[in-house]
Formats: C-alpha cells, structure tokens, sequence
DNA sequence: TTGCGTTATA
C-alpha cells in the first residue's frame, strides 16, 4: 500500500518539494475529506521516500493532519502512529489525543492519555487541554476531576490560560457554573475565548441571564477585551433561552457596529434568537443574508423557527426549496415538526419514509418521535402505536411521553393508561405518567387505584414542577408573578 | 501544536 503511494507520487513528482506541508495542510483541513486525504497520502509517501519517516515531529505532525482531516481517517494515522520505529515524543502523543478528542470516539483519546503515562512520556501543558475536552465530550466526569488533579500537580493550574479555559468549559458543560466562575476569577489575564468559556457555561447552566450580564462585564473590563464572533453567537443564543429580546437586538447591532462578520454561524445563531423571541421577521431577515451560504444549520434554524411560529407551509415551502445544500438530520425534524403543527400527516410520513432514500439521512429516533407526534396530535393513535412497533430501535421515554399528551388530548384512557406504563418502566420517577395515571383511576372514581399511584408518587418524592409563564420586562426575563409584582410597584399598587 | 462555537423533536 505504502510502495503504491510512493510511486504514484514519484511519477507525476519526480522532485519531492522539501516538507512545508505543516502549513499547506492546515489550509487544507476544511476542504472535503477525500481531495484533502489524497494530498496527506501524497505527503505520507513523501515522507517515507525521503526518509523523514523517522522525525518524530514531523510524523506527529502528519498524524495530526490525516486524525483531524476527518473521524474517518484516525485509524489511518493510528496506524502509522503505531508503527513508528524511534519513540514517538510528547508532541505526538498530543496531536493523536487531540484528534481522538474531537472524533466520534473521545474516550480513546482518554486511553491514550494514560496509555502515554505507562509508557513513561509524561502529559506537558499542551496534553491537558485535548485530555480535557475528551472528557467534556464523552461525559466522563470523573476522568476530568482527575485531569485536574494532576494538573494541580504539575503547577499547571495558575499559569497557563488555554489549561484554565479547558478546565471552565469541562465544569461548565456538567452545569457546574460555580467552579467555572471561582476558576474564572482566578486567571489574571482574560482573554476573549475565557470570556467565552464563561459565558458558555452559564447558559449550559440554565443561567443565560448571568451570561448577558458577563457579556456587560467583559465590554466594560480594563484593559479593553473585544468580542468576536463566538462571544456574539454565545450571547445570542442565551438570549433566546431567555426570551430577551431586547439584548439579542442590542448584540445584533453590536455585531453591525464592530464590524464582526456575519457569517453562516452567527447568522444561525441571530436566526434561533429571533425565532425563540418571537420576532420571526428579524429571523427571516437574517436568514435572507446568509441563506446563500449553503449551510443547513441556518436552514434548520429557520425552518424551525417557522414550524414553532405556525408558518408550516412556509417552512415546509422553505424546505423544498433546499436546492444547493443537503438537508440534514436537524432539517428534517424541523420539517416533520412542521407538517406536526400543521396536521399534514401524508406529507410528514411521505417525508420520514423518503428521507433515507432522498437525503442519504437514516431515520433516528427523534424522527420517529416526530412522526409518532403527528399521528397523535391528528388523533391516528392507532397508528402512532404500529409505528413504534416497526421502529427499528426502542421507543423511549420523550417519544411515548407525545403520545401521552395525545391521548390525553383525545381523551383515550385506555391508550393512555398503556403508554403511562411504559413510561414509568423507563422513567419510574416521571412526573406527568403519575399524575395522567392519577387523574384517569381518580375519574374513572378507582379510588384504591388512584391512591396507589400517589402513595407511589410519595415514596419516590416525585412532584409536578409547576407551570409557570415567563414575561419580559425591562429587558431581562422574569416569570410571570414576579413580573406582576413588579409593575404593582411600578404603578404604586404594592410596596 | 493548544482553549471558547450556533440549529431540531417532547
């Protein structure tokens, strides 16, 4: 395999270029998979004829290029990785962990980790970071508590701002906003990504309103930090958790005024914002401006948008129009979404049976829950069931729990009480199975029922979260009773 | 050689 690449790249190159490919492949990398593997096979071939097979920072670097020109080819560079005949050094260890970090299988990249330290090359301050987002990738708490340990003990934790970033976005991303903050405050020179991490942090925290009100504090900090594009894309899509339209418009402007580039990302993101605010004419204002791109993302967003604002046929009008770019699976939910609120039960099930076939998209269970959801809203409970039963995956607990509400919609207890079961199977701590179990034995006056279904309400704790509304006021969200509260004062009804 | 990144269903 190897002699081949070698040949072929002989014969149309008979004069190998010295190797300056650390540069050219990084320009390389965003371009599709197969042209860019092509050119590392070339530069792999190179390196073997010319004998810098064996420098270990160039081989670590090759590896590097071909594990991140796409999750495919890592087991391509782990072969080579593995075959290096001097031992491979620090630099190569990393570049492996870092590509394993940001594949499909980021828990390799934490066996790597501690592979290395068997081994005897120890982790320096470049490994941690790639070791970290491992762990926040793979959800693999317990392994990044021990990352930071033993950075604490290698002296990393005060001096190094790209090991303190890591470390807030790996608290941060298990909702841990506190420890985020407390590392946060200890950096001396904040950069913009730390702000960020922040940021991030907050909103995954379910904390947006912190996040808008780091943005102010970043702005106003000395010296002056400015933002880029993915502080705006951050601070946008807090605001549309929050419903805070009034910041999402400022930071809109902000983005027009520090001339930060609108590009498909942040359009994307000032899309959602709009959308989940409700000022969907600003969203498809927006969308108007990056449509051309040939991103799917912005379309979802947008056809997403639309289908929550009861504009099906537009969406769905919007999503047939996808001429250029391919629709993914997120496009598709929002289409099956849409067809949902609209009731266009032929069209969403025409589309969830054609989309393998049309999209190249496989249908996963989302898909399925979708359609599931339009049968049941248009009252086909029968139908929804078949469809589960030929699912070829489990139902879970989100996917039964449309149907619930259907039932409940179309008063079929019977069907009801069915799903409800299934459900607390999975969930045997789920608030609404338990009171939809409830109220139909308490109805149906099957008292001794109905009181076995509290008494096990009782026992394992569960409690219906109570609804609530959120209105906003003066820029910033609140629920709906302290907002009340808040104009009584302001119209001097309450102190 | 490094850190931060937006979208969908319920």
């Amino acid at each position: 395999m190897i002699v081949r690449f070698t040949t072929t790249f002989t014969r149309q190159n008979p004069t190998p270029k010295p190797i300056t490919f650390s540069s050219t492949t990084k320009t390389l990398t965003p371009s599709p998979p197969n042209t860019n593997i092509n050119h590392l096979k070339q530069t792999h071939a190179n390196l073997i004829r010319s004998g810098q097979i064996s420098n270990p920072l160039i081989v670590g670097k090759l590896v590097s290029d071909i594990a991140l020109s796409s999750p495919s080819n890592i087991i391509y560079a782990r072969s080579i990785f593995d075959r290096i005949a001097i031992s491979p050094n620090t630099f190569t260890w990393n570049s492996l962990i870092r590509a394993y970090s940001r594949g499909p299988s980021p828990i390799e990249a934490l066996r790597l980790y501690l592979h290395m330290q068997t081994l005897g090359y120890p982790p320096n301050n470049y490994t941690f970071p790639f070791a970290l987002k491992a762990s926040t990738e793979s959800s693999a708490r317990a392994a990044g508590l021990a990352l930071h340990g033993s950075l604490i003990k290698r002296g990393f934790e005060d001096n190094d701002v790209f090991i303190q970033t890591s470390l807030i976005d790996f608290y941060g991303s298990f909702g841990f906003a506190v420890l985020a903050r407390d590392l946060f405050d200890r950096i001396p020179d904040r950069d913009v990504t730390c702000w960020n991490a922040l940021m991030k942090a907050y909103v995954r925290s379910d904390r947006a309103e912190e996040a808008v009100r780091a943005f102010r504090a970043m702005t106003r900090s000395r010296p002056p930090v400015r933002a880029d594009e993915i502080t705006a894309l951050t601070v946008a899509s807090a605001c549309g958790a929050v419903g805070a339209l009034d910041v999402g418009r400022w930071i809109h402007g902000y983005v027009g005024r520090s001339r930060l580039d609108l590009g498909v990302n942040l359009g994307t993101a000032l899309i959602d914002m709009y959308a989940k605010c409700g000022d969907i004419d600003a969203a498809r204002a927006v969308f108007e401006a990056v449509r051309g791109r040939g991103d799917a993302r912005a379309w979802g967003a947008m056809i997403g948008g639309l289908a929550v604002h009861g504009f099906a046929r537009e969406a769905l009008g919007l999503f047939y129009d996808m001429r250029t770019v391919d629709p993914d699976s997120v496009v598709l939910t929002a289409a099956l979404s849409a067809c949902s609120h609209a009731g266009l039960v032929r069209e969403g099930l025409r589309i969830l049976y054609g989309m393998r076939e049309a999209y190249g998209v496989e249908p996963t269970i989302e898909h399925y829950g979708c359609a599931v959801d339009l049968l049941g809203r248009a009252g086909r409970l029968s139908e929804a069931f078949e469809l589960i039963a030929r699912m070829p995956m489990e139902p879970d607990v989100v996917l039964w729990g449309s149907l619930l509400v259907a039932c409940r919609v179309h008063r079929d207890v019977e069907r009801g009480e069915r799903v409800a079961k299934e459900m607390l199977k999975l969930d045997p701590e789920h608030a609404g199975a338990h009171v939809f179990l409830f109220n139909v034995y308490a109805s149906a006056g099957e008292w001794a029922r109905a009181e076995h279904v509290r008494g096990s309400m009782w026992d394992r704790r569960v409690k219906k979260p109570p609804g609530s509304s959120l209105i906003e006021l003066g820029g910033a969200c609140t629920d709906l009773l302290r907002g009340m509260r808040r104009t009584l004062r302001w119209v001097g009804l309450r102190r």
